[in-house]
DNA sequence: AGAAGTTTTTGACGGTTCGTCAGATTGTTC
DNA sequence: GAACAATCTGACGAACCGTCAAAAACTTCT
């Protein structure tokens, strides 16, 4: 049996005298969660101090520190309560054929969707991601959990493009195929500004992107209309 | 004509006063850069202390404010004083052609050099890309300028393999395109450890962003050897 | 050489945030 | 409403910030 003390974490919080917060503890503790959420749309993660999430909650920073040892353990918190699932997405990918037009559909309607998630939680997974790589396990492990069900669906893809011929790759490789893929749609979310300074509009960037995505996952060009 | 103090400054360094640092100014200055470069690599962002600098460059904080309003002005000499050019992995893809086996080769010698090129800057290129999501203008400027040329080499390829027929695409829907692959593999090798964790090899890895790059590139099917 | 001027460094300081603790406050139980 | 438990906070020493005036190091000129 692993030590599972880090996932116990996630839905079992604890004060810093190591006591469980009853109802007012807890929603203090969401409360402040809420508000590192809030400023972090505001300022830079380097900026963000313990004294401006305990002014915006309204308590003082000991309070703060009641409930997390540093602010980094409340984005894990924080990260760990929003629903970073991409579940949903992978039942997106799951769900429909992707042959030809239809596919192609597939293709865009995924773009959009995962556009929309990353944007939905922005200011947290940019955090995330300076963390990840930075070689922070804690967060190494919130961010494959996280990506990992729509990798395995997109794998699945791949695997169902093959079929079963001779010229079918191994698990691994359809992994790492996907997961490849997975890092570009989510990034090109994170440097939209990069492309707006090259004058590059959203709609050619879904586009390109639906185009990658459906050419490497079906081995097929993309159906022009 | 514009404002053009942005650009004067990057080889024009002023000292807190205003005036042109001289041989022995300069000196600190660089070794400053370099502490700051050197400590990156081993704390975090957010640790990352003013005080830490100095101590490491063996002098005191105010020196260091002499040359630097902060730590993220450092940072962006640091960046700007590194050579972050693309220009050669642009040359990798220029040089060569990319029909058959051989233009897989050059896929393959691309995602090379674009590893070891990330790898061997990652710690200020990390923090280049937090702030260019959090949508600071300074280093918004200094990414795209990073990856200018190979972005522009990579679209030229792609209007090479399409022809000049009629399902010629626009100058603005290449440049998508090639923005989209080089998020993709920039990003890739930021996540290195994601990769480790799903216990894909960097052999896998490697030869699927080939796979994706040939493929979006030529608008044809990877070679198989 | 050394006086005069310039550049660079630093000690010192007031202000802010950090992280901890003991005690005050609020809520619950009996 | 008394006793107990949970929650909050004021206060504190330590660390870091950012500035300034003056010391120290270096250059130039006679």
């Amino acid at each position: 049996m692993t030590d599972n003390a880090a996932l116990e974490e996630v839905d079992d919080p604890r004060a810093s005298d190591g006591r469980r917060p009853g109802r007012r503890g807890l929603a203090t503790r969401t409360r402040l969660l809420g508000c590192t959420a809030a400023l972090l749309e505001r300022m830079s993660y380097r900026e963000l101090k313990v004294i401006d999430i305990a002014r915006e909650a309204k308590t003082s920073p000991a309070t703060f520190y009641q409930y997390f040892p540093d602010i980094e353990s409340a984005i894990l918190a924080l990260a760990e309560a929003t629903n970073l699932d991409t579940s949903p997405l992978g039942e997106v990918v799951r769900g429909q054929s992707w042959k030809g037009k239809a596919g192609y559909s597939v293709a865009l309607e995924l773009v959009d969707a995962l556009l929309e998630f990353w944007e939905s939680h922005r200011s947290v997974l940019r955090v995330v991601d300076l963390l990840v790589a930075e070689g922070n396990l804690r967060f190494q492990g919130i961010r494959s959990r996280m990506l990992n069900d729509l990798t395995l669906a997109m794998a699945d893809v791949i695997a169902d493009a093959e079929g079963t011929g001779r010229g079918r790759s191994s698990t691994q490789k359809r992994m790492a195929t996907a997961g490849v893929l997975v890092a570009m749609l989510a990034n090109v979310t994170a440097h939209r500004f990069t492309f707006e300074f090259w004058g590059i509009p959203t709609a050619d960037l879904r586009r390109s992107m639906a185009d990658v995505l459906y050419t490497s996952l079906t081995g097929k060009a993309a159906p022009r209309p």
